[in-house]
DNA sequence: TGATATTTGTTATGCCGTATAACTATTATT
DNA sequence: AATAATAGTTATACGGCATAACAAATATCA
């Protein structure tokens, strides 16, 4: 007995009405992939979050708290922890401005460097698993598209 | 004065690093649309999720709960307050099954036939605002790129 | 048939990401 | 010099999501 046949829809996938809405495609399908980074994240001590910053710190040294949380889209408020964390690490230093005192200059470490490295590549192995199924052409193509989405 | 030169990449978006990266692209774009469409639903009293379930709910009338769970990837113990909220506003009811009185048959109200035929609409030309820069052939070659990545 | 395992809905709880308001120290404006 | 704006910070709250535990009902199988 497979049993459930009180709903009328006999068999098709559940939430077929919901796959004609682009946006729930797109949060599906970034639910698995987020999860997975996370997963593969986590026994280096990251998160994505964390990781994103830290990247972002590694890529341009010296950036302000305020410009690092507006190029991942967070909130300045919400960075703090994120920040914290990554101190706590030893992977970044604060280094209070001396042109702007009210301003924080962020700096990877020789650990935090090596660490964004090492976890770039854990994420590219497993992206690379995760995306298996398309080409790179495709790959490429779905990254151009989501960039054209504007607000 | 534009302030800001501490960094060394003088321009150049500062998460210019993390765009190799598919699933950040995907989850900057997916928060953007959700973002969207979260707002487009507020003033219906609708969230992402009751609206999801809703629409589960109207195109599979009798659906029990852990299939509806299942259906939208959330955990049967989360569905709980979402049906309760969809519950309460008298968009569905639960019924108990007479076969399995375990279970419970969630049927969609007439009010929330209604409310989801126009929340589904005020979504779609929403989307519609949104990939505005994307030709309807691409949207669908986005879902369908999309739907072809695999845990 | 009766003991045991499984399933369904549920409650409680905690973590993470995110949003807002308010505060301070510092810098910019006028 | 007075006022406004900015950078970092704290506190707080909410939504999404995950896990564990439980009662009631059903399924399994010795």
């Amino acid at each position: 007995m497979t049993g459930q046949t009180d709903s009328v829809l006999t068999e098709a996938a559940l939430d077929t009405a919901l796959r004609e809405l682009i946006g729930y495609s797109m949060k599906r399908a970034t639910a698995m992939v987020t999860a997975d980074a996370a997963r593969v994240l986590e026994p280096m001590g990251l998160r994505i979050t964390t990781f994103s910053a830290l990247t972002v710190i590694c890529n341009a040294p010296g950036v302000r708290q305020t410009e690092l949380a507006a190029a991942l889209g967070m909130e300045r408020s919400n960075s703090v922890a994120v920040i914290d964390t990554l101190e706590k690490a030893h992977w970044i230093t604060r280094e209070r401005s001396a042109r702007d005192r009210r301003a924080i200059a962020l700096q990877p470490t020789t650990a935090g460097i090596m660490r964004q490295k090492q976890a770039r590549l854990a994420l590219l192995t497993h992206e690379d698993r995760m995306f298996a199924g398309l080409s790179q052409i495709e790959r490429r193509e779905l990254v151009k598209l989501l960039s054209r989405i504007r607000a």
